[in-house]
DNA sequence: TCGATTGTCTAGCGGTGCTAGGATTGTGAT
DNA sequence: ATCACAATCCTAGCACCGCTAGACAATCGA
């Protein structure tokens, strides 16, 4: 009866166990660091019991991605609420931006290795949050254009900054500049 | 004496086989089917040989970049000159995510897979010819803000919708919608 | 024709994701 | 208090991975 319960809050738990050492030894020495066994080693489990929780390897890196969805939406929220008027664009692309670099293997997780989330009509709650800050801040922008679509374009925008920057493929010492330039990109037009 | 030529061709002859096989494999079953064993039986040589030409798995994936950088770069110029004046720009966009979409794989090993590529100043030249078609297009429009991080700005732009369309996360009825507000949005600004 | 060199292969190492089947633990009823 | 049962966990192992050492065969220069 009520052992029923503990047992589902000790499950519960373990699987924040998991994710989170996942999370830890991804951003730590990378994902591919991250096998079934040193992660049964870590939480003193032996494999199969991962299992019992996760679909597979797989499951768990899209776990780990989701928190990190909701971690980002958290992190836009703050910006917009922390930026002056006029100001929220920058603030929620630079935040962005931060949260990309200090964060890579959560970025890594969520934008290149989760492959079992599903996105479009049946989205996960926490996606369509992440995004709705995004509207909130490019939506105001768009003028007679589709808002969703200028929404996906600024989004687009941002992300590329944020990929090809952490790629090591953009120049360090121009970052500034490019994001004044992305901001007054979509604040005139 | 002429044997050695001989040799050095058959030699070359064969890495571009491997190449070209590694190319074929992903883009019909994805990266993750590309292995040393499943290489080795397709060119129908043993494991070691692929050794005596590449450093490992990785080395291959990043030939097989460096060969899309350069189909890439093609497909810029021939996107440039079919475009008519003033619509450069939306050539080059347009044949980015044509690209992307048409080769997947080839895409994926460019910007996410490819770790041993130098970017930077020693970056190989096809690398730097790529950039400098994307640089003929975006920096004109750059006004007297800086031509590079301009152009680096644009670039991110196109990438981000290639990256973020390619995984799904964007609504497929908005595509002609967002390569106009795209478009739009750097010919104006 | 014979040694040396070059090229190729067989076999195997440690590691991976994942799973079947047995041992062990804790539960609820008698 | 004891026992049958159910849930839980672990040991052991499969097929596959990237990669490499060492044996073998083929080709070359003398």
């Amino acid at each position: 009866m009520a052992t029923q319960q503990r047992r589902e809050r000790e499950r519960a738990q373990r699987e924040t166990l998991i994710v989170n050492a996942a999370r830890d030894m991804a951003e730590a020495d990378g994902w591919s660091s991250v096998t079934i066994r040193r992660l049964a080693e870590r939480i003193e489990y032996s494999q199969p019991v991962l299992y019992s929780h996760f679909a597979g390897r797989g499951a768990i890196v899209d776990a780990v991605a989701l928190q990190g969805i909701a971690e980002l939406t958290e992190v836009f929220k703050a910006a917009r609420a922390g930026a002056e008027p006029g100001g929220e664009l920058a603030a929620v692309v630079g935040a962005y931006l931060d949260f990309a670099t200090a964060n890579p293997a959560l970025f890594e997780a969520i934008f290149t290795l989760a492959e079992g989330l599903p996105f479009g009509v049946d989205a996960p709650e926490v996606l369509k949050a992440a995004f709705a800050e995004l509207y909130a801040v490019f939506a105001p922008l768009a003028g007679e254009r589709d808002p969703d679509a200028f929404t996906e374009v600024g989004w687009a925008a941002i992300h590329g900054l944020a990929v090809l920057g952490s790629g090591g493929r953009l120049r360090p010492d121009l970052l500034e500049q490019r994001l004044a330039i992305l901001v007054g990109q979509f604040v005139k037009g």
